[in-house]
RNA sequence: GAAGGCGUAGCUCAGUCGGUAGAGCAACGGACUUUUAAUCCGUAGGUCCUGGGUUCGAGCCCCAGCGCCUUCACCA
């Protein structure tokens, strides 16, 4: 990979891109000769493509007797054949709508004193018919200094040609951008997926479906932020420089300030702030940004990455069960997704309500073992080699969970009811305080969401801030000793739902990306 | 952090047994007024990731390093 330096200077290292660079530049001289800006103007009232195809009803075939006859029903489906059905109409000429498009070259076909430029924008691709005679000398000349990359707008008229492909027959090009560097590959583009995350513009503008895709979790994410507006949630935005990095075990990234002279933890999860926002009288809120965590990265995992997290006062997890669910439908409807979604080859039946099933009866059910018998969780513990020796019965029991349950949950499945001990932000059960209410949402093995009934007795979470699990150092643990969340509850927080969905998980799925680098436009990558 | 795989033209990829580097696309010149990854003829284009080593000779073998991918670990 050459730097950037080498590229762009006479450093170069080889011939051949120097000389496809300076063709370019020589193009972009003569554009200029010609007297275009090579790197154009503002360009008013052009249309989006996806429009211009809409109008086909207004294009129609003009008869030697004088009929209009509208493109019939089957035009630009697989098997129509445009030349038999024109002979078999008289035909005398086609009329269609004066129509202003932009967008940038994708293909170039040239027949000599004819070329055929297909052009794409955001919402789809379209060719222009270029005739040497139709457009005159002037945009000939222009036309001559094209190359696939560059963006051009044109004006003309829409309509089929012989072969029955609607497209845009040329009256004027305009030079809207000149591209100096070439495109990749024109049928398959960016493969080296290095590459395609360090140059995303050109993995976007030239690779099938990727604009799409990142166009889709716009939607998803517009979609999430209206279905809790609909919901009567309010939006924050929390500090992200936190002192204390609480709220999930994970290990932080750490900054400093200056001024002050302080250590700063880039946050792992927005939970402590909005809960204080819930004492403070917001009873419906939630954040959706970026959370960091310096661990490894991986296909599900990126350094930084978007975290939704809500709070409803006076509700509990199973509410957010509920609003889970919806979520979902809402986000599949606003990406025009049925309630199936493929993973691979695997199809994902994404239809509400989803599977409940607790944890217990799982680890039963996947295991044949009682969970509440710790002699027999000791025994299977060892037998599958996990280490059992002064280490908490719940640690032991999250672990064989994690082994032999988690992979086999296809889903989706909300697993409800956690062991209390390993949920130190989480509500006890009235009946049981060794089961925490909290929900984990499976999805083809993978967690997606994460939801509790929120813990408001501050004694109790001082305590359980205090006691540290076996096993688990400080920094892996999710109970981080905060003494201003612990003073927040003492003020009163209502009791609550609060639910997280790792939203790049959410996209990934909705999206069928098998790859968390494929949903995140820029993911972290060693410098060039 | 560990193991395995990969790194060759601007892009996508071949490269046999170790014997002086290949194709397609893109580019350049030419032909073509209905093409669909247009076609046809011709031309040019290389730090074979980097640095060492073995060898008469290394893209290929060995060692070290860098980067990416996959799996595992950590984790969501």
């Amino acid at each position: 990979m050459n730097s950037e330096n080498n590229m762009e200077t006479t450093g170069s290292n080889s011939e051949d891109e120097a000389a496809i660079l300076a063709v370019r530049r020589s193009k972009l001289q003569k554009i200029e000769a010609l007297g275009h800006d090579p790197f154009g103007q503002r360009f008013d009232d052009r249309s989006y493509i996806a429009d211009i195809r809409a109008r086909l009803p207004e294009v129609c075939l003009m008869t030697k007797s004088g009929e209009r006859v509208s493109m019939p029903q089957e035009f630009g489906s697989e098997g129509f054949d445009m030349r038999a059905w024109l002979t078999s109409q008289d035909a005398q000429e086609f009329q269609g709508p004066k129509v202003r498009a932009a967008g940038r070259i994708i293909l170039h076909r040239d027949t000599g004193k004819l070329h055929f430029i297909d052009i794409r924008d955001w919402t789809g691709r379209i060719q222009l018919f270029v005739g040497r005679e139709q457009v005159g000398p002037e945009n000939w000349e222009l036309v001559q200094c094209l190359d696939l990359g560059d963006l051009i707008g044109v004006d003309g008229t829409l309509r089929p040609t012989k072969t029955g492909e609607l497209s845009i027959f040329a009256e004027k090009i305009h030079i809207l951008c000149k591209a100096l560097d070439p495109p990749p590959d024109k049928h398959k583009g960016l493969a080296d997926p290095e590459l395609r995350q360090r140059l995303r513009y050109v993995d976007m503008a030239y690779n099938e479906g990727v604009l799409e895709r990142f166009l889709d979790r716009t939607k998803i994410v517009q979609s999430i932020r209206q279905t809790l507006a609909k919901s009567g949630f309010v939006e924050i935005e929390g500090p992200t420089l936190h002192s204390i990095a609480g709220g999930a075990a994970a290990r932080p990234f750490t900054t400093h300030h200056n001024a002050l002279d302080l250590d700063l933890f880039m946050r792992i999860a927005l939970e402590l702030h909005l809960k204080r926002l819930m004492v403070g009288g917001m009873e419906r809120v939630f954040e959706l940004g970026r959370v960091f965590r310096n661990e490894g990265i991986s296909q599900r995992h990126n350094p930084e990455f978007t975290m939704l997290e809500v709070y409803q006062a006076y509700g509990d997890y199973r509410s957010m069960m509920d609003l889970t669910e919806k979520i979902v439908e809402d986000a599949l409807q606003a990406i025009g997704a049925g309630n199936v979604v493929m993973w691979g080859d695997a199809q994902i039946d994404l239809k509400t309500p989803f599977a409940r099933r607790s944890y217990s009866e799982l680890i039963a059910e996947h295991t044949g073992v009682d969970p509440n018998d710790w002699n027999a969780v000791k025994n299977y513990a060892e037998s599958i080699g996990i280490e059992v020796a002064g280490r908490h019965p719940d640690v032991v029991i999250n672990e064989i969970f994690e082994e032999k349950v988690e992979r086999q949950l296809h889903g989706p499945v909300f697993v409800i009811d956690y062991p209390a001990s390993i949920c130190p932000l989480t509500k006890r059960k009235a009946d049981n305080p060794k089961v925490a209410e909290r929900f984990e949402l499976y999805i083809n093995g993978m967690e997606l969401a994460n939801a509790y009934t929120e813990l408001n007795d501050p004694d109790l979470q001082k305590k359980l801030f205090e006691t540290q699990l076996d096993g688990l150092s400080e920094e892996d643990s999710m109970a981080k000793m905060d003494h201003d969340f612990v003073r927040a509850l003492r003020n009163g927080m209502p009791p609550a739902g609060g639910l997280g969905i790792g939203i790049d998980r959410l996209v990934m799925l909705l999206t069928g990306s098998q790859s968390i680098r494929d949903v995140i436009l820029f993911p972290l990558l060693r410098p060039e």
